[in-house]
DNA sequence: GTGAAAGCGCTAACAC
DNA sequence: GTGTTAGCGCTTTCAC
């Protein structure tokens, strides 16, 4: 392995040089700059990672945790964070946190251990309290897809009540009068924000959600299939259905198929994420757009920002929306 | 920041025994292990990676690199290697390649730099020379999804032949006559692999398959429905319909339904892959399973395995054979 | 059993 | 402009 040594021993300069030449800082003479260059390119010399993070105790990698990079939501954060990483000349750490607070620490700490400059994490188990601290002890550490008050400038998120207000305004505009929900059995967060948001918005318009008519499952596809099948069980009637997610959408739509129920012209259904499996269905499914990559892309680069000695605090938290997606499962009656 | 040297310190011995302790090998005292332990514990120390990682010449890291990260396959695929990361204790790096082997050779760099311990590569697009060379330079480097002779200890594969002889095999069984298959327009290894695998079935059956009776096109959904278009746009009958993918394969229902055509009683459908889309759509298909999470842990492992100093070589290599998932998208007409 | 000490490859003062 | 040098936090040999 060729090591800064070499390279300065082969160029006849002290390796304070050819670091200065590498890192394109510091005053080095041109020709000196020219022959060093030629020199690491012809002995294909590669700093060595690990010791320059020592060295200068700063890493160039940035961390992503979430719960499983095998979802394809995220998978598209994921994705966000690498492009944002390669952007800044970044390595990318990830790590699962399968869904608990346990290992969700366990995976934070393992990136802190390598050094991470920045940690952008996906946490739906850990609470406040756990957070806060978190953010205190790592200056580059961001939050996506929550909202913490006390450490606003920290996260990154969407507003989940306002996109399911546009999904709910979108249906009564299109002339539905009948509405159902189905959405996760966890209403915490992103659920009952999203409920809240169809609430409110039927609220506006003289239209009272009738509890008869919103039905929990898992978020899911067998879920959303669960769920209409409850509600239709029940003999709840509606020609407008709200599901919390797509997969619970499309399962909504199969359950609603399997029942005789033609979507959209018996029912319309909206759905939430707008996940590439959006398409596979029939009718494609009308959905809101999640931005995550762009959300992602955005919190790495503000981890960065944040992990720099200088950084300066604010109080700006950074809020996205989410906005509509129209394709075929939802009719116009108006 | 707790170092090494604080446990020593404060515990009141070297940073030799609290280094042993922390390992677990060496010689130390019971009192004094139980005693540093402690130490350790109420101090939160936890190692520095990047500094043991330059001490010991070793790293604690494993790399990925996957054309794209938010791609259901490929997330599959990162996901296995993160497990098999996370059962030895390895952190996992990952990178994009981006479809084209300049990035992909700077993505194999990038890992390299950080000193990491083992790489899984799925490398569709660098040739077979430049990644013998590398394997030839990194002891730990592990094709997945592709087979190279001269390095067939480091690949881990599917057969693909043999999983479209398995479908194939299928649709005959069930009564299906004739035969028509839509297939990625670069034909090169898996796809063509599929086809082969395709027309032997057929051949030792006594079906020819027609030339006319193939369509290439993209790779995905569209490419999928466009293929099935010119299928039908030439006038080709068949009842039975092999996809390259699964991807191709939802496509391909949709454009057949488009048409007028049911499946699967007018056209069977059988994909490739078993991607979770694949329950998106009605009727769910049916389709062959790529294990690849599996084999993503196996070659996590064997690339462990063979970054070890003592590794033996061997001429094995490691193939997985694909099997078929029953669902709706093919009618038994036996 | 335990400790001292020599690096690993690099960065960043500081000196010239 | 360029070189010297003191670490960064850890592993590992070698003494005792």
């Amino acid at each position: 392995m060729t090591t800064i040594n070499d390279v300065a021993k082969v160029s006849g300069v002290s390796i304070a040089t050819v670091s200065r030449v590498i890192h394109n800082k510091g005053k080095v003479g041109d020709a000196c700059r020219a022959r060093v260059k030629k020199i690491i390119e012809e002995l294909g010399y590669r700093p060595n990672n690990n010791a320059s993070s020592l060295a200068g105790n700063t890493s160039n990698t940035i961390g992503v945790v979430t719960p499983s990079i095998s979802m394809s939501f995220f998978g598209s954060l994921a994705s966000g964070v690498e492009k944002g990483a390669r952007e800044n000349n970044l390595k990318l750490l990830m790590a699962n946190s399968l869904y608990e607070t346990e290992s969700e620490l366990r995976a934070i700490d393992s990136l802190r251990d390598n050094n991470c400059k920045a940690i952008i994490l996906h946490s739906e188990y850990s609470d406040e309290k756990i957070l806060i601290k978190l953010a205190g002890e790592i200056p580059g550490l961001v939050l996506i897809n929550r909202f913490i008050p006390e450490i606003a400038n920290r996260c990154v998120w969407l507003d989940n009540t306002s996109g399911s207000q546009i999904a709910t305004k979108y249906l009564l505009d299109s002339g539905h009068k009948n509405f159902a929900v189905i959405t996760s059995i966890y209403q915490n967060r992103d659920p009952s924000h999203r409920v809240d948001g169809i609430k409110s918005t039927l609220d506006k318009n003289g239209i009272k959600l009738l509890e008869n008519n919103i039905e929990e499952a898992s978020s899911n596809m067998d879920g959303g299939e669960q769920a209409v099948k409850a509600l239709l069980a029940k003999g709840c009637k509606f020609d407008a259905l709200l599901a919390y997610n797509d997969l619970m959408a499309i399962g909504a739509i199969h359950a609603l198929f399997d029942a005789g129920l033609r979507v959209p012209e018996d029912v319309s259904v909206i759905g939430f994420d707008d996940l590439s499996i959006g398409i596979a269905c029939r009718p494609r499914l009308t959905t809101m757009h999640y931005p995550i990559e762009e959300m992602a892309i955005y919190a790495t680069n503000l981890a960065i920002k944040l992990s720099e000695p200088d950084a300066i605090p604010s109080k700006q938290t950074h809020l996205f929306i989410a906005d509509l997606v129209i394709r075929d499962s939802v009719k116009d009656k108006s």
